[in-house]
DNA sequence: GTGAAAGCGCTAACAC
DNA sequence: GTGTTAGCGCTTTCAC
């Protein structure tokens, strides 16, 4: 059986009141009364019930994470920065999965309001009526997300697929093939503004392919329809696609970067291990979790009405997968315009 | 404000002990009344307090799933597996990471001990008899160590290290280097006392190489080491090592598999992305995440004193970083014995 | 500086 | 089948 605060009273010969005191306001107690109790807390192994202590104050100490899919190795370093900042706040993290799915989401928002300080929703695929409705049951933190009124930390993944266009129009590309990602995507819908103005403003042709998931499968399904479309570089919403889609094309005969240049988005360990080596725009993921943990505690703090939205800077990486176009290509336009 | 009990119990016109029941003893109720509680409830957003109903019941309904780092992607799908069976079966999951500390480790079964019904320590640093002692606070059970009288989840990696060294010997190797993990880690110890007696049997000679970090930057420090060994073989604690001394090896001009053969352990996703693809042992994480949470709940719930061990296969996959010795080598025996 | 008493939201005997 | 009562472990007034 654990110890409580009244064992520890009791060893030491004071009232409860004055051990609860010595751990949440341990200036308000004796300096002898407070060693002794600490002493006799130490000995008991006794260490508060946050649950308990949870039910009065209104405060947990714990915070939701909630994440499109674990497996995804976007994910891990964001989970691992956040988990390690919270720890540090002297909070801890009920992690979740949804699999990609918005009812499953929406769920487990419920599910964890009431045992939760508030949650730092990763990519959510809510919709924003949704997602503002749902942030009155608990203190919500987006990431790559922005919806108004709520506090959010973003990658600038528009700013970084405007560099990833601009790098393939200067090596030549004029076709350029866009890999959406899943549906309800804010970073998809963010990508594709940024890369329809960038295209736009260098006379560049987008040919919209999707939506697709944002896994190795999703990129390797659209490879046919992808050497089919006349493209001469691609941009994925991810780096996982771009790389299922480099191998399928490689199966199908299509050389990358030779005959098609591919770039990705995130940076993932796995991006700099395959050959060819993946041109991508990198994610401060870990400092994204960091900042959407500072956020949540901050506001979930005294002022809850810290709607402060971060922006943190992405950056394109030139690596193996971009080359400049096929010199003896016949030029085919399949397609003029962005197509859902 | 969030409702309460007592908001539904009046809105439903019966006492709260009603409300209770309804919720967690529904066949104890006349199914009139618990329609008319329900349609209350559900018409207030109300959910019951789990961390009130914990501090009665003694259950929270939460579990601790402990890595050594989530960044490692030999983790991931283990806890997206647990997550996901744990949710089904009505569980939330706190995640954290101990950076490979022992002491971070400790003090987080210590801190996690009182909000949950029990904790998953996976391949802990811990020494036997710590593990043994913090089991007596909280239900624990063990992923990939085992200690006598706790019931664990263990991967046979002994197993799948013995064909893999058996796969190396019948190549025609005879001088095989093992690459030892971190300190303290019950894997290590299994890898290399099933491996010293496949190459005890079979005359071939091992030379360890040790303790590493389990990185890629821990494969890659030990190349030259591994380049004036002598050995034409390598099995490695894990696949990050192997991948991170083949990318070292190449730099220094030794080819795998021509000069050198390489094999991990693990079959994380990006072993089979590498080019050489590499030769590995596959450990099933989903199903150890899923058989570890079921025998917590399991334990947790009536008979505290399961303490099962489940023990599953591994297999080994053989793909392209594997191959005879160089014909033209000639025989230099540096080490005769396996040194720690 | 410390004790007494009330109560957070809920469950679990025990009556009726 | 439902209401009453006590109390889980803790914090927080309010006295003294």
């Amino acid at each position: 059986m654990p110890a409580t605060i009244r064992d520890v009273a009791r060893a030491s010969g004071v009232h409860i009141s004055t051990v609860s005191r010595t751990f949440s306001a341990p200036h308000l107690v004796n300096p002898e009364t407070r060693s002794r109790v600490l002493a006799c807390a130490e000995n008991l192994g006794y260490r508060p019930n946050r649950a308990a202590r949870a039910l009065i104050t209104g405060r947990t100490h714990n915070v939701g994470l909630i994440v499109a899919d674990l497996a995804n190795p976007f994910f891990p370093p964001l989970i691992k920065a956040a988990e390690s900042q919270a720890r540090h706040r002297d909070y801890h993290i009920f992690v979740t999965d949804t699999n990609e799915d918005p009812a499953v989401e929406e769920e487990l928002i419920h599910a964890l309001a009431k045992q939760v300080d508030g949650i730092l929703l990763c990519s959510p695929r809510l919709n924003n009526s949704l997602i503002e409705q749902l942030s009155r049951e608990v203190p919500l933190v987006l990431i790559n997300r922005q919806v108004a009124g709520l506090p959010a930390v973003v990658m600038d993944v528009g700013q970084g697929a405007r560099l990833a266009i601009e790098h393939l129009i200067g090596l030549g590309h004029h076709q350029i093939g866009l890999l959406g990602g899943p549906r309800g995507s804010w970073t998809n819908r963010e990508i594709r503004r940024a890369v329809t103005a960038a295209a736009r403003s260098a006379d560049a042709v987008l040919t919209g392919i999707g939506p697709n998931q944002p896994t190795e499968a999703g990129g390797a399904a659209v490879a046919e329809q992808v050497r089919r479309s006349g493209v001469t570089a691609v941009l994925a919403y991810n780096d996982l696609m771009a790389i299922g889609l480099i191998e399928e094309l490689d199966a199908l005969g299509v050389r990358v970067p030779a005959d098609i240049s591919v770039v990705g988005i995130d940076d993932i360990a796995l991006s700099r291990r395959i050959r060819p080596r993946l041109t991508t725009v990198a994610n401060p993921t870990p400092a994204a979790g960091r900042a959407a943990v500072d956020m949540l505690l901050q506001r979930a703090g005294d002022d809850r009405r810290t709607t402060a939205q971060v922006t943190l800077q992405t950056e394109l990486v030139i690596r193996d997968s971009t080359a400049p176009p096929p010199a003896t290509r016949t030029a085919v336009v399949l397609a003029s315009h962005v197509k859902e």
